[in-house]
Formats: C-alpha cells, sequence, structure tokens
DNA sequence: AGCACGCCGACT
DNA sequence: GTCGGCGTGCTC
C-alpha cells in the first residue's frame, strides 16, 4: 500500500502564529490529541491532532513524519480548556496549545520517562533494617518504608540523597525495587495538624457544603487568620477521597516555604511544584506526573493552571488578587480566571483566598455568583494593630524620616522589638538631579530616571536593565554638586544605620534577595533575634508567613494617589493592609505609621478604621459610577515600535475603520503610561463595551485583519491583543 | 515565527 | 564578478 491509497487524513496544530490547523496525510486514523512530527515547510515541527479528515483539502498533502506514541494523547478535558484559552484570548489555537505544553514537550522528539523506581522494604528488611542514632533523617525515610513502597523520586523528597541510600541497602537485602511506577496511590497519611479556632472550624464545615459539584467560594481571611490551615483541613478530605488538587500561589520564591508545608501535612502524598524555574525536565516530569496521576498534590504559579489533571477534586488560589496570577506577555491569560472556568468544566469546587480580595472577585460576590467567607481574626488572637497617620507637610523631615517615625523606631528598638521600615524604592535614591540647572539622570532607552545604586557606584533603570557610571559633573551645565531625590531602599538602611548606630538593620528588596538562600537566611535572623530594623520594598507585602513585627512604618506611599492608572488605589489598599497586618503578635498590639501628605484621603482613612468593607465599596461605587471594570469589560490592542507615529499610525488606521463597528466603545489611540521601554516607543488602543458579548463581536471580527493592518506599517511594528487587561 | 526567495552595495 | 543586506510571502 502506497501513501497515495492511505485515506486518513488529520488535522494539526503547530506552534506557529497561523490561526488555524495544518492538514496531514496519517498512516492510520490517530486519536485527537496526539503528538506528531510533520514537515513544514524546510523545517519539522511538532504537532498536536486535533481533529480526523481536513475540510478544504489542499492539492499538497504531505504525510506525517512520525507518530510520537511515548505518551497517550493528550485528554480531552485539556485539550477543551486549550480551545477555551485560544477562542476566549484570541489567540492563535496553535501557539495557545504550545504555551500550555512544558518546553520540553514543544519539541519534535519522543519523550523519555525518566525511570522512578519502586523500592519496597523486604521481608527481611522489615525484620533487621535500622539506622544509626545519628543518622535520624535516614531512619524516617526507613520508617516510611515500613508502611509503604516508595518511588525514588517520592524518597527523595523525604532525603535529597535518597538514590545512594536506597541502594545500599538493597545491596544489604532490605529492599527491593520495582521498575515502573505504578501511579498508585497511597492511602493519606496526616502529619500533626494544629487544632482550629472556632472561626477557622466554621469556615472548614462551611466549605464541605460545596464539597461536591461547582462552585466558586472566596475566603477572605485577614493576614494571619489561618486561611493555609483552612486550605490544608480541605484538601486533606480531597485527598482521602483519591482525588487530584491544584494549588495556584502567586509567582514569588515563597512557593518552597508553602511545599515544606504541604509535605509535612501530607507526607506520603505524591506532590510535585511547578513553576519557572525549574529546569525544562523537572517541569516536563512533574507536568506528565500529575497528568499520569502520579502526582496527586500540584503546587505552582500561574503556568500550572494548564497542567493536564484527570481526577481534579478541588483548585485553591491562594492571594487571588495577587497581579502575578496574570500573564503578561504571548498569551495574556489570567491563571485565576482560567482556574474558575476549569472548575466549572469539571464540576468542582474552586476557593479563592485573599486578605485583600481583587475588585472584581468581589463583584462576583455581590451579584451572587461566588461565596463569600471570612476569618475575621487572627489565629493567635493577636489584636489588629493600631494604624496612625503621620502628616509630613507638618513634618521637618530627614531623609524622608518624620520625629514620629524616629521616635517610635527608637522606641521598639528600646525594647529589643522588630520594626519594618516600608518603602516602595529600591536603590539608593530613585533619581540623581542636579542642583543647579535641574537636570535628572533619565535612561536613555526609556522614559524613565535612572537609580543610583550606591554599592555598585552606578546609576541603573529598573525597566530595561540599562546601566551607567555616575557622571561626575551635571552633563547640562558642568556643575558638580549632584545630589540624590527621593529615598530608596539603600540611603534609608544608611541614614537609619546613623540614627541608630548600634541596630542590626536587614535589607530586603530584589537586590539582597536574589540568591534563593537569601530568604532563609533572613527568616533565620529573624528568629534568633538577630535584627532590630528591616527596611524593605513590596516584596514583603506579598510574603506569606512572614514573622510578626512589632512597628510597621510606611514611607512617602502617596505616588499611587496620583497616578493614572485606576487600578493603582486598589492596589496601593491593598498592598499597605498587607504590610499593615505583619504588625503584632500574640500577646502585644502591633503599631503601623504611615507618613502621607494626604491623611485625610479615604485610603489612609480606611486603613485607620480597618475598613477594608468600606473602603472597597467606596472603590467598586467609583467603578461602577464611571463605568470602569469590573462593570465593564476591555480588550486593548497594544502596539510597539521604533518610533512611536509608527504605533499610533498603525492604531489610527483601525480606529478609523473600526470605531464606528459594533457595540463596544473604542477609545482613539492613546500612548502607553511609560511610552519608551528599551527603546522601543509604545500606545494602545482600548475597547469597552456593557456585556461581554458586545465586546467579543467586535473583536473576532478584527482579530483576523491584525495582521494585514500590521504588514503595511513595517516589519519594526509588533502588537498583541490583551482581553481583561489588568490596565489600560 | 522561521525560512527562502529575491533584487541592490562593498569586497576576496 | 560574488557575499550579504533585510523586504515580502508562504508554510498542509
Amino acid at each position: 500500500m502506497t501513501l497515495f491509497d492511505t485515506p486518513y487524513t488529520v488535522q494539526v496544530a503547530l506552534d506557529v502564529p497561523l490561526d488555524r490547523c495544518f492538514d496531514y496525510i496519517a498512516p492510520a486514523p490517530l486519536p485527537i490529541g496526539q503528538r506528531v512530527v510533520v514537515p513544514f515547510g524546510p523545517r519539522q515541527l511538532c504537532g498536536v491532532v486535533m481533529g480526523a479528515g481536513s475540510l478544504e483539502p489542499p492539492a499538497k498533502l504531505r504525510p506525517i513524519q512520525t507518530v510520537l506514541d511515548d505518551l497517550p494523547p493528550l485528554p480531552t478535558a485539556w485539550l477543551d480548556l486549550v480551545k477555551f484559552a485560544s477562542d476566549y484570548y484570541l489567540y492563535p489555537l496553535g501557539a495557545t496549545l504550545f504555551t500550555a505544553l512544558p518546553t520540553r514537550l514543544r519539541q519534535p522528539k519522543a519523550w523519555q520517562a525518566k525511570t522512578d523506581p519502586i523500592y519496597r522494604l523486604t521481608e527481611a528488611g522489615k525484620l533487621s533494617a535500622h539506622c544509626s542514632t545519628r543518622a535520624p533523617r535516614q531512619q524516617a525515610l526507613l520508617d516510611v518504608l515500613r508502611q509503604q513502597p516508595l518511588s525514588l523520586s517520592h524518597a527523595k523528597q523525604h532525603y535529597p540523597t535518597a538514590a545512594k541510600l536506597l541502594e545500599k541497602w538493597r545491596g544489604q537485602g532490605w529492599v527491593s525495587v520495582e521498575d515502573t511506577a505504578t501511579g498508585e496511590i497511597p492511602p493519606l497519611a496526616l502529619g500533626p495538624q494544629p487544632p482550629l479556632t472556632t472561626a477557622q472550624t466554621e469556615v472548614v464545615q462551611a466549605l464541605q457544603q460545596t464539597a461536591t459539584g461547582f462552585s466558586v467560594t472566596l475566603l477572605h481571611g485577614i493576614t494571619g487568620s489561618g486561611k493555609t490551615e483552612v486550605y490544608l483541613r480541605r484538601i486533606a478530605e480531597v485527598l482521602a477521597q483519591g482525588k487530584q488538587v491544584l494549588v495556584l500561589v502567586p509567582e514569588i520564591s515563597l512557593t518552597p516555604q508553602l511545599e515544606a508545608r504541604f509535605r509535612h501535612r501530607f507526607p506520603h502524598t505524591p506532590m510535585v511544584s511547578l513553576h519557572s524555574q525549574l529546569a525544562e525536565g523537572e517541569r516536563a516530569q512533574a507536568w506528565v506526573a500529575a497528568w499520569q496521576q502520579q502526582a496527586q498534590l500540584v503546587i505552582g504559579t500561574r503556568l500550572a493552571v494548564f497542567t493536564p489533571l484527570p481526577a481534579l477534586g478541588l483548585i485553591v488560589i491562594d492571594e487571588e488578587h495577587d497581579s502575578s496570577f496574570k500573564q503578561q506577555e504571548g498569551l495574556r491569560y489570567s491563571a485565576r480566571d482560567l482556574a474558575v472556568w476549569r472548575a466549572r468544566q469539571t464540576q468542582i469546587p474552586i476557593v479563592l483566598g485573599s486578605a485583600t480580595p481583587s475588585l472584581e472577585t468581589l463583584a462576583n460576590v455581590q451579584s451572587g455568583r461566588y461565596r463569600y467567607l471570612a476569618l475575621n481574626q487572627r489565629a493567635s488572637g493577636a489584636p489588629l494593630p493600631t494604624v496612625q497617620l503621620v502628616d509630613v507637610r507638618q513634618q521637618p523631615l530627614d531623609a524622608g524620616l518624620s520625629p514620629p517615625a524616629l521616635a517610635a523606631i527608637n522606641h521598639r528598638l528600646q525594647q529589643h522589638e522588630l520594626s519594618l521600615v516600608y518603602v516602595n524604592r529600591r536603590g539608593y535614591a530613585p533619581a540623581l538631579a542636579c542642583g543647579e540647572c535641574g537636570w535628572l539622570a533619565a535612561c536613555p532607552c526609556c522614559s524613565a530616571r535612572l537609580v543610583w545604586h550606591k554599592p555598585q557606584q552606578r546609576l541603573r533603570c529598573h525597566h530595561c536593565g540599562h546601566q551607567q557610571r555616575i557622571p561626575p559633573a551635571c552633563p547640562s551645565c558642568g556643575n558638580v554638586d549632584l545630589r540624590p531625590l527621593g529615598q530608596g531602599t539603600q540611603r534609608l538602611e544608611e541614614v537609619l544605620q546613623q540614627h541608630f548606630p548600634s541596630a542590626r538593620i536587614a535589607r530586603i528588596d530584589r537586590d539582597t534577595m536574589q540568591r534563593k538562600s537569601g530568604w532563609d537566611e533572613l527568616l533565620g535572623k529573624i528568629a534568633r533575634h538577630e535584627l532590630d530594623i528591616l527596611v524593605g520594598t513590596q516584596m514583603l507585602a506579598k510574603g506569606h508567613d512572614f514573622p510578626a513585627l512589632s512597628l510597621v512604618v510606611v514611607l512617602n506611599a502617596d505616588g499611587a494617589l496620583y497616578s493614572a492608572s485606576y487600578r493603582a488605589s486598589e492596589t496601593l489598599f491593598a498592598e499597605l493592609t498587607q504590610v499593615a497586618g505583619r504588625a503584632g503578635r500574640a500577646n502585644k498590639r502591633g503599631e503601623v505609621l504611615i507618613q502621607t501628605q494626604l491623611p485625610q484621603d479615604r485610603l489612609y482613612q480606611a486603613l485607620v478604621k480597618h475598613d477594608f468593607q468600606g473602603y472597597t465599596q467606596h472603590l467598586l461605587q467609583e467603578r461602577q459610577q464611571l463605568g470602569w471594570p469590573p462593570y465593564c469589560y476591555q480588550a486593548l490592542l497594544r502596539a510597539e515600535a521604533p518610533q512611536l507615529a509608527t504605533a499610533l499610525a498603525f492604531l489610527e488606521q483601525i480606529y478609523q475603520d473600526w470605531h464606528t463597528q459594533g457595540e463596544a466603545y473604542l477609545f482613539p489611540p492613546q500612548p502607553a503610561a511609560m511610552t519608551r521601554l528599551a527603546n522601543r516607543e509604545r500606545a494602545h488602543l482600548l475597547w469597552q463595551a456593557e456585556h461581554r458579548n458586545q465586546l467579543r463581536t467586535v473583536m473576532q471580527a478584527l482579530r483576523p485583519h491584525l495582521a494585514q493592518y500590521a504588514r503595511a506599517y513595517g516589519q519594526g511594528l509588533r502588537w498583541s491583543l490583551e482581553i481583561d487587561p489588568w490596565e489600560a
């Protein structure tokens, strides 16, 4: 039989930015979801079979080159998720599918499953195996083995160099090896569980009421109220049923912290973590393990929302308000929104947790779409901190610090208590200015100031990475008196050290926390009471389980209130609520001092009164009156080019052709808030509609023409379409 | 997105 | 005489 006799044709999705599938001749009927290698022009690409037959068979069909039957076809539910994301975000199907796949599986070669042998204690081992008392961790591994066989990867989670140890034990006849991972899920074992508070018990019980079927629950729990413990209880029940659980966390270095807590609670549950810092091989391994049900618990950042989970029983999104759930390039998806869709598709519950829920989620609570559960008290019983405002218009400032702030820090030093000075700027000073002519050091590539980094004696752009030496004199007038403007973490550290020479100060920002170990070292020092003052950026507002502080001083936060972005006040309020939540421990009320020029602003007044509901209601009303999200739907077309004029001309053309089309309102082209970034200039076009369908209709109609519009404005032009933009 | 094909400047 | 610039057009 020759190829010409083969009647089988298939539609194949490829990793190209083209909005269609390609037809190939298959050697046999292939299942949907099958990975294949196909010729595409002069190259060979990995593809995924999306359907049988071709709609309009072109004259020149080429045959599939290889069928990659190393893995079963991708599951239908997973393909449905990909199709939904492609359709919703108006992103090509192939490109969407390949972003959802780990890099290793995007390549046109077979998947090499890592052999993961299973070790089982032999009868001899059961009788005689023991370890030296000087090796308690080895003994612990042995104790686990007494209860159940362990796969090598699982054993490594208990004891990092388990491979060598298990081989040694095999030599001694204590353990035997089986070749394949069976995917058998061990019975659930629980580590020590702390008792629940009354409030936690009530929430756990309330969550049990929606244990089956689709539901979305917002768990609004103030900092320290013990949300994680609630998740753990709920997760335990789902795991006990043999189902899988997906936990999404923000993209911060704290995934390991949470992972350790989960490991401790569910010592025998096969668990994988998925985040962008994982090596490609490891990521794919974890992904396949989840797909093959060899992993029961998946903890990951936004990309983990695309993990195939055939036995999914529960999704948890921690810190649901966090902006890192939104992908900001390529397929600009919201992992939170896709997770909710997935829960509906699978007919399972999803829990969104936060101390500062987003306005979108609160609006969904108000409209009755989401359930609302709250934890209003700290699990430790600690009272909420006192929040005081310092009106800096009436205070002499020393490098940004007011006398009351210095006095408060001093007081805490006397008491040997830990203080935090929170400032939203890293570096020494956010700008360098000439005292004579007013010149400011600006980035040559961006519309941004250069930040002075003192340890390196350099000026750095925080947007594009440009750096340069500090000029000896003003390039504009020759004056040698160049001054720092404003304060960053480095300068504050310096000034605080001058004020309090004996204080032990640590700086916490992206510069000092670059190394993975940085965070552990810091937490260790805090635990050993080796620090007096912390100087930190918003990195601190994002952390879970940060040790309690006695005093939090917030400097210079007002900027957000002048911001053009309508989201700025929501974000600032959430951020300050989160840092303020770090103050206070069980036996002692914490203190928060906020320096501001606008003490009368509702935002600060709400912080003083701990009035989250009141302020977010105010913001929601404001958004409703102005017709902003979540009370409208938006789409944003971004354009960038070496020249702003190019980007604007492209958008102007589309504006002219489309502003009268459909029922969505189209605003005229606008330069982006930060127009110049890394030597490219950016602008955008915003559509807004009251109903999602009005927006979809227009965007679906426009989408196929975008490439043609772009072609007319030269190859330097790049564009991208964003549905539900984070900010416009 | 790649990658080839296709027509105009400075080089062994 | 060629090597190579990147404009434009296609990929089942």
